[in-house]
DNA sequence: GCTCGTTATGCTAGGGTCTGCCTAACGATG
DNA sequence: CATCGTTAGGCAGACCCTAGCATAACGAGC
């Protein structure tokens, strides 16, 4: 009898030639862009440092080689980011595949582990 | 259209209290003790140090309370481990958990980035 | 032209993980 | 009782990722 709050978890990725490309949470960041407005904010939002967040998408714009930030410095309120088109299309069909995915693996998890987890 | 060979991955695991208590790669491992009968020897065909793989399975151990291998030091050979009902039982209800998840996944990739992965 | 908030980076220190080296116990076998 | 391969674990250095601190450019608005 294992003792309980043991939560089963799942993640989809993907990657070329061993390294990540884009995840789970990289995608979640490029929404919350999305929705503020601005990557200072989103990465706020995320609860990480602005530094990490911009490393992050940058990271994924080369990887992919395609640009996912229509970003613009100085102006009204210092700026902002939007997504490009690709960007949203992306979250758009990573979204798709993730779909249910976790849910399927807690369902099995349970099913498996009831008795075992008491 | 990105480059190809970017490849869909998955991955599920369980954690308690925010921190791993066991994955694929730990269940391989302890699969491994149970065919070669030895730690040492899983470690080797996993390529990775006996001092990590030890760890490894100590931690999971610890996280779940119960008892994984039945090891031997001395004896015919330096010894060896092998698994308890326990572990075995895991190994099989996790290994049912994760079926097809995998697949799934990649299928739906595939079909979502079809034409964008040209 | 000063202010302000945002983008864009570099540099570096810190923390956690992985690894290599070392030591010791163990016990069947010869 | 010496050997041998395995389990068991301490310790310190290598390494990578993250985070914090710093700076500069930018441009609308007052």
């Amino acid at each position: 009898m294992i003792r309980d709050q043991v939560e089963a978890r799942s993640k989809i990725w993907c990657e070329r030639a061993g390294e990540l490309v884009l995840s789970e949470w990289r995608l979640d960041l490029l929404a919350a862009v999305g929705e503020t407005g601005s990557l200072s904010r989103a990465a706020e939002r995320l609860d990480v440092p602005y530094r990490t967040a911009w490393h992050k998408l940058k990271a994924v714009e080369e990887q992919l080689g395609i640009r996912l930030l229509e970003t613009q410095s100085g102006g009204a309120g210092g700026g902002g980011s939007s997504l490009t088109p690709d960007a949203l299309e992306l979250i758009r069909r990573f979204r798709r595949v993730r779909k249910g995915v976790s849910e399927l693996v807690s369902k099995r998890f349970e099913s498996e582990f009831a008795d075992w987890l008491g």
